[in-house]
Parts: C-alpha cells; sequence; structure tokens
DNA sequence: CTTGATTGAGACAAATAAGTCTCATATACT
DNA sequence: AGTATATGAGACTTATTTGTCTCAATCAAG
C-alpha cells in the first residue's frame, strides 16, 4: 500500500505558501516564501518571472476558488436569504483565500476589474435581499455589501486565532449580518 | 488680523503624513512620507532617528488620540448602549487614526499590550451591554469586540472612498452592529 | 542687523531584496 | 541502467531604501 514517494508539487505549493505569508504580511521577501514552501528561491523565479507575476497568479487563483465554491454552493438555492446563507458556508472556510485577497493591494488594472465584479454580484444579492424583505430597504447598497465582505473576513480572522470554532462562524456571521449582536 | 507667517512644525506635519501614508500602504518608504509631508528626507531622521521609532511613535499617538476622544465622549453616558453609541460618533472621525492602527502590525511589545488593554476596554463594554439587555448573552465576546472594531473601520472606510456621509456613518454603524441589516 | 537654530538638498555607505546564472544532485520516465 | 528534466544551493549584479553627514540657505529671536 505505499504510496511510491513523489516529487512534491513544486508550483502548488509555492502558491499556498505565498497565499498564507503574504496574508499575514504583504511585504513578506521572496525568500520568506520560499522558505515557507520548503523550496530554494530559485525556484520560484522557475515557475514565476517575477514578485508581480507571483502575487497576479495567486490573486486570480484566490478569485477563481471562491467564485467556484461559491457559485457551487448557490447552486440550488430559490430565495437570496438562502444564497447568503450558503455562500458564508462555502467562503468563509476558504477564509485564508479571502483574507489574502483583502490583504492585498490590486495594482493591476484587470484584477481591479474582477474584483469590481465579484463586488458586484454581492451587490445584486442585497437588491434581492432587500426585495425579499429580508433586508431593510434604506441600507445602502455599499454599506451592505461593505458589511458582508467584513463578516466573511472577521469569521475567518476570529477563527485563525483560535477564538471561533469553525462550526460555528458561519451561523454567527449569517446572525450578525441580518440581525445584528442585538437582543431578539 | 494677517497672522505672522510662521515656520510650519514640521514634526507634526510629518506625523500626519505618515499616517495618512502608513495606513494606505504599510510598507510606505520614507521618500513618500517625507514628500507628502513637504518636507525633506533628511528632516524625517532629525525628528525620528530610525523607520521603526516613526512607527511606534505614531501608533502611539494614534492610540492617544482615540482614547482620549472616547473618554472624553464616553464620560457623561449613563449607560453602555449610550456609551457604545458616543463612543461610535467620537472614534469614526479619527477614523484615519484608527485606519493606521488597523493596517499597522504591532512587533513592538509594548505597543501589543496597549492595544489588548484597549479591546480589553471594549470587551467591558461589550459585558456592560449584555447586563443591560441591549446585546445577546449568547453572543461570544471576541465576537462582539471584533465586530465592534470592524464598524469603526468600515465606516471610515467608506467615508473615505466617498460612499458614506461623514454625517450618517455613526448612525449606520450603531445600528448595524445592534440590529443588523436586517428588517425592523 | 546679528546670531543661533533649523531646514532642504545632495553625497555617501551599508543593508536588503529581486532577478539571473551556474553547477552538482536528485528525480522521473523509458 | 540511461537520459532528460527539475531542483537546491550559492555566487553575482542591480535596484531600492535606510541612515549619516555636510553645506548653503532660511527663519526666528534678541
Amino acid at each position: 500500500m505505499a504510496r511510491k514517494a513523489l516529487r512534491p508539487p513544486v508550483k502548488e505549493a509555492v502558491i499556498d505558501a505565498a497565499i498564507d505569508t503574504l496574508a499575514r504580511n504583504p511585504g513578506a521577501s521572496m525568500s520568506e516564501i520560499a522558505a515557507r514552501a520548503g523550496v530554494g528561491r530559485a525556484s520560484l523565479h522557475r515557475h514565476f518571472s517575477s514578485r508581480g507575476d507571483l502575487v497576479t497568479a495567486i490573486t486570480l487563483q484566490c478569485m477563481d476558488e471562491i467564485d467556484t465554491a461559491t457559485d457551487a454552493a448557490v447552486a440550488g438555492a430559490r430565495t437570496a436569504h438562502e444564497r447568503l446563507s450558503r455562500m458564508l458556508e462555502a467562503v468563509i472556510p476558504l477564509g485564508d483565500r479571502y483574507h489574502f485577497l483583502a490583504v492585498e493591494v490590486f495594482d493591476d488594472a484587470s484584477l481591479r476589474a474582477r474584483h469590481e465584479a465579484d463586488l458586484e454580484w454581492l451587490a445584486s444579492l442585497v437588491d434581492e435581499l432587500k426585495e425579499e424583505g429580508v433586508m431593510a430597504p434604506d441600507v445602502p447598497r455599499g454599506w451592505a455589501v461593505a458589511n458582508i465582505d467584513a463578516q466573511v473576513w472577521l469569521a475567518w480572522s476570529q477563527i485563525a486565532a483560535g477564538k471561533l470554532a469553525p462550526a460555528d462562524a458561519a451561523g454567527l456571521a449569517f446572525r450578525t449580518l441580518l440581525q445584528g449582536l442585538g437582543r431578539r
């Protein structure tokens, strides 16, 4: 049953290490990333020509992962209310990816555009929530979007800090979003 | 009535410029900060021996400003409910200071300790809110604290982006905290 | 007006990080 | 086993940034 000891996939290790490292410190050096990936520094440049390339590739990968997970989770849902809930359940476990996106500054124009598109998706979800009477109509669109974004970010931060059980996170974020922290 | 054209206070200009610049880009160089302050780069080192010194000084100043503003605003309030409201009203206009603190990583141990103390103050406010029946008792302490923190951060971000009127910000944050974005 | 302090500008060395290249080694594939 | 490919380690150059220093100009105060 012993699997042959395959050569570890360097590129994936680098991507994971970079997401992890850059999420904690956006100014981390290539050496730090290589060290965390358990890889020689030269190998980084074999897969990504420059630091900017690496950051762009990682950003795109994170966006893809989040979008894919969101689409799959939201697929069968009938109401926006349910879509919001399922989206949180799906995305919060990907918090490290999400956290990276929040920390990273998009210098690339196409990345900014892509991010805008994701925010626009959230904005139309907000509109639907209002139509369903689940969300108060007088809440500004941008405010609602920013709050949904923030809940995902917060949830993962608390999980990563060991202050929140992963199983509780999405439910807590959902409740906080719609009902706040107030009584009842 | 014409005031004598006094030499502009360099140190204060540097501090303001540093807060502003570092809030947007924590990795900003001393040259960038000097340029924004309209000051020679050498003058930065005349007032702050190293980059670390500057960051520490600014961090402390931001903490002091926020604590002072909070204490003054909260002074006359009778209920925790009112203290929360007044705190938001006082701190959100200092958002640039606050934003800087959120972005900055505390490498200095004493700064970390000071920040912990501020969070502890929030935590006891949370406890009081629960005793008053304003906040749901089953909300985890850390979650509540993180959410209050996040609302201040969010409010200022939206203001800075021109998406939210400064006059509406604190009220919106307060309502969102206690009632969420839900209807009623 | 004179004196002393502060500043801006620029030169300079040291440190750090990015990117390139080489070479010996290890792995995968046939 | 034999070959081609990928890796790790290190040397090296270049660019950027930090921190120091000097000097002429400016400003404030007596």
